[in-house]
DNA sequence: CTAACTTTGTGAAGAAATTCACAAGCCCAG
DNA sequence: CTGGGCTTGTGAATTTCTTCACAAAGTTAG
């Protein structure tokens, strides 16, 4: 398939989130250009964001909401369950085992790891707490999409060491720091740090 | 100034971080492809992102690590203190209140606003919780760099236009919705589902 | 001091993403 | 059934970002 640009991705997730506003609203149809307006983009960039897929629309009409929102979760492999683990018991993995908003779109934490004692052997709302050096085991029983670092910087490279032996595919870092993994694998960095320093540098150049 | 692209300040926020810790381990100079492999991009790429900026190397050794690490602490505006004030004292709130890599950065969490009667009047770290209808008074006295909205999607785009009415020209968003502000105040959304559902059509679509 | 080597800074080339602009298709009113 | 009005889908133009490639400048060894 053609190369997806990333920035597309982000987009198409972002029209996804308005079409099931619009469909709960009662919306039957929506133009390239109302969603445009809600994602802050141009219709034309709606319109080639979806051509890459496909052509899903409607001339003199606009794209069947109920009928885009179905081909987007598609796109986007919302349709299933992801089986997500989670390292690092602390404030992040916590909050994520936790958000409601997080399995509801399909993505099903089944296990937290972390190294504390004094951690592993808890429950979470039923979401066991085990000891990080089993999951390397663990993942041979129980199968994991994806593998949400969440741990201090120091232990990041580690564990995502350990999730790639385990067979994950897939990596979510929240630590502050560059993960280096094989080219099969997919990682993303969130790293709010980062994001402050824009809003830091945009506040230091307003004028400029 | 010549325009600066996102992507080259979120790699000069990288660099930064590399920066500190060579400079902790005692590097004296670093070259271009050095922080190009640290940082998974190229060496051209890093000249080009320093050189919007002036010329920081020496030909035939690099650039000189306290002196480059100074100098983009000043590109980025973290040479000061921004004053910050949270709105929402839920978990995002809370977490960023506390997290102490936040204060290091010169972030200064001021003041924590919640609509919740049980949480105003209460402290957290010496951070006072006002009610959030204060934010605009307050703004009169105290001065606030930065907002952060934390708060659930419905609430958002409000607590947006209260921040700008207070006079805030920079608002970091953890709603997951889009909010709209007049051109003069700069905004940045973190939105972690679209982070995971990036990841899910990376699985989605691995074989491809 | 010289020659071989390293590394920067930057125009020019190339690639990628966005915007333009319009033919083609579909709806709807009369 | 026809004509005016919308809206899509998409090549082409444009803009933006990245990579190339090399002269200029500095370093280091002998």
């Amino acid at each position: 398939m053609k190369r997806v640009p990333d920035s597309t991705v982000r987009r198409l997730s972002l029209y996804l989130g308005f079409l099931e506003e619009l469909e709960e609203s009662g919306e039957a149809t929506v133009s390239s250009d109302v969603l445009a307006r809600l994602g802050g983009t141009t219709s034309a960039q709606v319109r080639k964001d979806l051509s890459i897929f496909g052509s899903f629309g409607k001339r003199g009409l606009g794209y069947f909401v109920p009928e885009l929102t179905t081909r987007l979760r598609e796109i986007l492999g919302l349709g299933r369950d992801w089986h997500v683990c989670i390292v690092g018991a602390g404030k992040i993995g916590l909050a994520l085992a936790q958000y409601p908003g997080f399995r509801e779109k399909g993505f099903h934490v089944s296990a937290l790891y972390d190294a504390s004692t004094a951690k592993v052997g808890t429950r979470l709302d039923s979401i066991p707490v085990r000891d990080v050096g089993r999951l390397a085991a663990d993942a041979e029983t129980e199968h994991f999409d994806i593998g949400v670092i969440a741990v201090p910087a120091e232990g990041a490279q580690f564990v995502a060491d350990t999730m790639v032996a385990a067979g994950i595919k897939a990596i979510m870092n929240f630590a502050p720091v560059q993960i280096a993994v094989p080219a099969d694998v997919v990682t993303r960095t969130v790293n709010m740090g980062l994001e402050f320093e824009a809003l830091s540098f945009a506040l230091a150049n307003l004028s400029k």
